[in-house]
RNA sequence: GUGGCCUUAGCUCAACCGGCAGAGCAGCGGACUGUGGAUCCGCAGGUUACGGGUUCGACCCCCGUAGGCCACCCCA
């Protein structure tokens, strides 16, 4: 017999992270309402080519990253699971004729992401991300409500120290120019630069911007800077973004090394960031304006701009500074019987309270009735009700378990006296 | 994808130099046949991650594989 275990990358969500993650998923739906953020479902893979395109097909996410599903025959589409949303809800827009509908239209998606990348913590094969798109608005204001947004989010999820970094990193115009100007500057240096580096400033000359390797420093920090070389207009958007933020009150620092990984990316580019979190999964979301994506994915030229929050992360947060992530509520009652065999009895009245929307449990298991009281108590009922010879004469016991105390109740009224309690304390 | 550390019961961990695989918690049962979270007693739970090798003898040493973690890479 092989023991099976789940997949490299992958973890059963045990009913208490798994009440974790219904927290956040329910937080971000209530606050995507509250913005005026429509939710959006699409599917979990899609044709490979939406990812090629969309996210770059030189990026790693796509290169080495994407989970490809392996083809039916020959002549099949070539599918792949979705390593995020932005380009399945950009997909979705253009085969829906979205341009047609009142524009900006604004979206939510929360949802599992795969990606094959090597595991470690906080880093999954898949991975839960609430994703916020507003396509078909030029900004600068919905840039600083996107950003609002998600800083509301780590607020009231109760992630502490979170940190909004922003940057701009120009557009079609500015960006080539620039790209140029950091490959002379470090094309200069190319002797000083490591192995790694030097393959960076073929492959992607931003990333030699945020590079961890000490001996790189001084030189990135003397490097030409992307917000001095902003075009005008890039300039003015970036401005004005800041000017909006400013406005909301949201405190940020603008962190000229920040770049993005996905090819899509244009002007306004920004991460939520814990300081002194523990391991290097320090990102806790990101996201940014992607003017030229609608277009590569065959509609006309939209600007849009959207983040994805990374779900794990948030719980692995909270679980560090040790927040109470989730609390499953108690049951008002517990049914439990004189007569261990007598299940069916027991069952009844459980079922006629949860016809009436009680919250109930029942002690099914044949045990004595010491055992089914014991099984009350540890899951915190409110109540017990103990069917025993009384039920002849239509009576139950109704025992309060926390105050100790214990009275006859016709079967009749249990389900009104039991629902008069709920609603004086808070059961499930 | 690269390098390093780790893996013993469901969980947290013991086991001397290579010499009989154990405890606490959790589970189930009894004490207690109509009254609860405690207590005491008992039961069950293991191919020591998996596969090879060395050895009279391997949880322990060596090799491989898988999984986890750390750093890098990348990103959420």
């Amino acid at each position: 017999m092989p023991s099976f275990r789940a997949p490299r990358g992958t973890r059963d969500l045990l009913p208490e992270t798994r009440a974790g993650l219904s927290r956040l998923e329910s937080l971000a739906r209530s606050l995507a309402a509250r913005y005026g953020y429509r939710e959006l479902e699409i599917p979990l893979f899609e044709q490979t080519a939406v990812f090629e395109r969309g996210i770059g097909e030189a990026t790693d996410v796509v290169e080495k990253e994407l989970f490809r599903l392996a083809p039916r025959s020959e002549e099949a589409e070539s599918w792949a699971l979705r390593p995020e949303a932005t380009a399945g809800v950009v997909r979705a827009y253009v085969q829906h004729g979205m341009q047609t509908w009142p524009q900006p239209v604004k979206f939510s998606v929360v949802g599992p992401m795969f990606r094959y990348d090597r595991p470690q913590a906080g880093r999954y094969r898949q991975f839960w991300q609430w994703d916020v798109e507003a396509i078909g608005d030029p900004g600068p204001g919905v840039d600083a409500e996107v950003i609002e947004l998600g800083r509301r989010f780590y607020v009231e999820a109760g992630v502490p120290g979170v940190q909004v970094l922003v940057n701009s990193i120009g557009d079609s115009v500015c960006r080539p120019v620039y790209l140029d100007r950091l490959k002379e500057y470090f094309g200069r240096h190319e002797a000083a630069l490591p192995e790694l580096e030097l393959r960076r400033l073929q492959v992607n000359p931003l990333r030699l911007l945020d590079s961890k390797d000490p001996a790189m420093a001084a030189l990135v920090a003397a490097a030409p800077r992307i917000t001095e070389s902003l075009c005008e207009a890039c300039a003015t958007h970036f401005e004005a973004v800041r000017a909006h933020l400013d406005a909301l009150g949201v405190a940020y620092r603008v962190e000229p090394t920040l770049v993005r990984g996905l090819d899509y990316y244009s002007r306004t580019a920004f991460e939520y960031y814990r300081s002194g979190a523990e391991g290097q999964q320090q990102a806790l979301g990101g996201g940014g304006r992607y003017d030229g994506l609608v277009e590569l994915l065959g509609g006309r030229h939209t600007p849009a701009i959207g983040f994805a929050l990374g779900l794990d992360r948030v719980l692995l947060a909270l679980e560090e500074v040790g927040a109470e992530v989730a609390r499953e509520t108690p049951p008002l009652a517990f049914v439990v019987g004189a007569d261990p065999a007598d299940t069916a009895a027991r069952l009844r009245v459980a079922a006629m309270l949860r016809a009436e929307g009680l919250s109930v449990r029942v002690e099914l298991v044949p045990r004595k009735l010491g055992r089914q009281l014991e099984s009350a108590s540890r899951e915190h009922a409110h109540f017990a009700i103990i069917i025993g010879d009384e039920l002849t004469d239509g009576n139950v016991q109704l025992k309060d378990l926390e105050a100790g105390t214990q009275r006859l109740v016709p079967l009749t009224e249990l389900a009104k006296d039991l629902a008069r309690a709920a609603k004086s304390h808070h059961h499930g």
